[in-house]
DNA sequence: TTATTATTGCAACTTTATTGCAATAATGGG
DNA sequence: CCCATTATTGCAATAAAGTTGCAATAATAA
């Protein structure tokens, strides 16, 4: 944590209060990888944030698995399930408070959070089912897909 | 497509009417899994297809995975992404027409198509995005998961 | 029946994620 | 400050779900 003296990245000393505050050991991989997630503006899939920690971070593959995994027990991070069957995290710190919903792209499978709760109706469900949450998803095209449908089709692989 | 004749599976013949109605080729892998789907009380995984499907009917792995995308194309089918990146195929004769939630139980993957529509709520999305179509789930428990947690987590292997 | 070409089956491959286990390093106690 | 304990990590191997290329097969039209 050698960059946490005079960091230029805020979101480094943000990763380490949180991590430290959960109690648990605080380690490069669990504060680089939550530094990653916090200066995301959408939420990541695990092979972004690979591509997104500086190669000095020198993370193990297996490893960011593992963090983002425990980053999201630990409520630091949430986990969400695309159409393209690729897990995508977020910060905690971004997600609105409360239950929100998502838009995903059906294009790139980009994923942002969306500020409104679902006006959850009361659904029914058969005997014995229990719900839990409510997940709202809006499928859709992000703008960088809208126009020209540039084809992107893989786990968001734009530029932005 | 020896069954058909005098059928004790009044699916097979639905099924292949439905395949007939699209002015495509009839073949058996369609005309069969479209019957398993046609069967089956719930949304099944293309593992669980295969594994429906009658040994005698001798259809390829691949060749399952490219009618259920078939099927879906031509509308006869509908494809749903769980929460444990599987993607999970029902009949669209049992999805109830127009725009329908769904629940998926985060013990064991069951899903199920629930009555109701989503009573879609205004959400509003950044400019240049494009919305398609809402998606509801519910998560929670089924049935069969909910008294003793009997921990099944892989892709409902239930019994039923 | 035969020709045409949509489908299928097979084998190899890709992507995403998980598991086992020895090596490493974060923290608490002395 | 150093050592011991044991949570984490890194590496290699494996798993699960799905895709691709291509020759062989088999629906349909003529």
């Amino acid at each position: 944590m050698s960059q946490s003296a005079n960091s230029p990245q805020p979101n480094i000393d943000q990763a380490e209060d949180a991590v430290r505050a959960t109690g648990a050991r605080m380690t490069r991989p669990r504060v680089m990888v939550l530094a990653v997630l916090l200066e995301a503006e959408r939420a990541l899939t695990h092979t972004e944030v690979e591509a997104r920690l500086p190669r000095a971070a020198e993370v193990d593959r297996v490893t960011i698995y593992r963090v983002l995994e425990w980053l999201t027990a630990r409520g630091l991070a949430h986990k969400i399930a695309g159409d393209d069957r690729v897990w995508r995290f977020n910060a905690a710190a971004h997600a609105h408070a409360g239950p929100h919903a998502h838009f995903q792209c059906s294009d790139c499978g980009e994923v942002i959070c969306l500020q409104e709760a679902p006006a959850r109706p009361a659904l029914k469900l058969p005997a014995g089912y229990q719900p839990q949450r409510v997940e709202l998803t809006v499928k859709g095209l992000c703008a960088h897909c809208v126009p020209a449908k540039p084809r992107a089709r893989a786990a968001a692989r734009h530029s932005h």
